[in-house]
DNA sequence: AAAATACTTGACTAAACAGTCAACAACCAC
DNA sequence: GTGGTTGTTGACTGTTTAGTCAAGTATTTT
């Protein structure tokens, strides 16, 4: 081991802001490691193309939320009451994320998803597997909720599915109107769809 | 006036198709010339940008779906009907697309919209402009579907919202996953977040 | 037929693009 | 300290990009 570097890490912390703010197709590997502050010579010790590093982010963001969702979706935690946290874990990140660049940035996968799925299979086949796991979350609250006779359970799956396709398309319709309302309006919705009482909403 | 050309429309729909099939970002004004069968020269006597090019297929997207929108969502149909008449129009048409192009298209407005709503704002506010009509359609009918008790009509602006953000997010998934079973269960899942029995689905 | 207009052509620019490379520098184990 | 490994550098290549332009061709108006 020699010279312990954090090029590598500013480079996925840069490619992740900039193809989420803008898009995969405009950011650039020149301006990717000009926010990372390092060289081309180096992007290509560390990653052996663009599509490469993009993936790298994508791990790199399933590792960040993966212990905070797994927290949201705790059966400790009243099923219903997931949905809420989920919603509002969601509003702070878009938040955030709209007060350090000035965007709504929407939903990373989906945006990039979108373009270049139809390009590079294996950042789509990254993307629908963390997709997977964001439904089983979604299933499983689901279950415990109509266990718990709080909604009726039939139909988990669609259900589950209904819930991931409304979020998405929610947190796309924001970034495009650059306005939070639609994901401010996502707890509500969501107990809506399940047909609970939006009791729960703060 | 001189020499009647194709080129214009011939550019349009070129421009359309790629856009739709990869992206925007993918897509280059040389392609759109050669699908186009058109000289680049000829691009640019007729457009002065790929932006604004962008918008007329844009708006030539408005003008082919509208009048097939105005029927199916005409006060004539009774109201819930409609839903159902939207999803089966959506789903012909994602079929026509994956049939023609290999690959499940999704929703051009949203894949466009996010992808260079955060760069253009001209072509975001078309896009605004063209997805808030679509909230006009939905909301009339919601309207309707209340004053014949079929539905609960409290909040028909935000259960409008709700259904365009559901749909915006199943074409998304649809796309991403390259499979159209979240268009197949829009029309269920449109009536299940109206409130209504699912009666009227083929 | 002449002139005005509408369209076409192909060669051109200048910038941006992803990716390469050989030489060099820092660090750790020994 | 020295040798091997890991990371850094900046100049480089070849391609693709959006957009330009002057000269030409077809078509309608007069």
């Amino acid at each position: 081991m020699a010279r312990p570097s954090q090029a590598k890490e500013n480079l996925i912390k840069a490619a992740y802001d900039l193809i989420w703010e803008t898009s995969y197709g405009a950011t650039s590997v020149d301006d990717i490691c000009a926010r990372a502050g390092v060289r081309k010579g180096s992007f290509y010790h560390f990653f052996e193309s663009k599509a490469h590093l993009t993936i790298a982010t994508l791990e790199a963001g399933r590792a960040k939320h993966f212990p905070e969702l797994n927290e949201i979706f705790s059966p400790l935690v009243p099923p219903l009451e997931r949905f809420v946290r989920f919603a509002g874990y969601v509003l702070f990140y878009q938040q955030e994320r709209l007060a350090l660049t000035g965007h709504v940035c929407g939903c990373a996968l989906s945006s990039l998803g979108s373009e270049v799925g139809s390009m590079d299979e294996l950042i789509r086949t990254h993307i629908i597997d963390i997709f997977s796991s964001h439904l089983r979350y979604y299933e499983s609250a689901i279950r415990d909720a109509a266990r718990e006779g709080l909604i009726d359970g039939t139909d988990a799956p669609l259900k589950a599915k209904m819930i991931q396709h409304y979020v998405q398309g929610a947190l796309t319709h924001a970034r495009v109107l650059n306005d939070l309302t639609p994901v401010h309006e996502m707890a509500r919705s969501m107990l809506h769809i399940l047909g609970a009482k939006p009791d729960l909403v703060p």
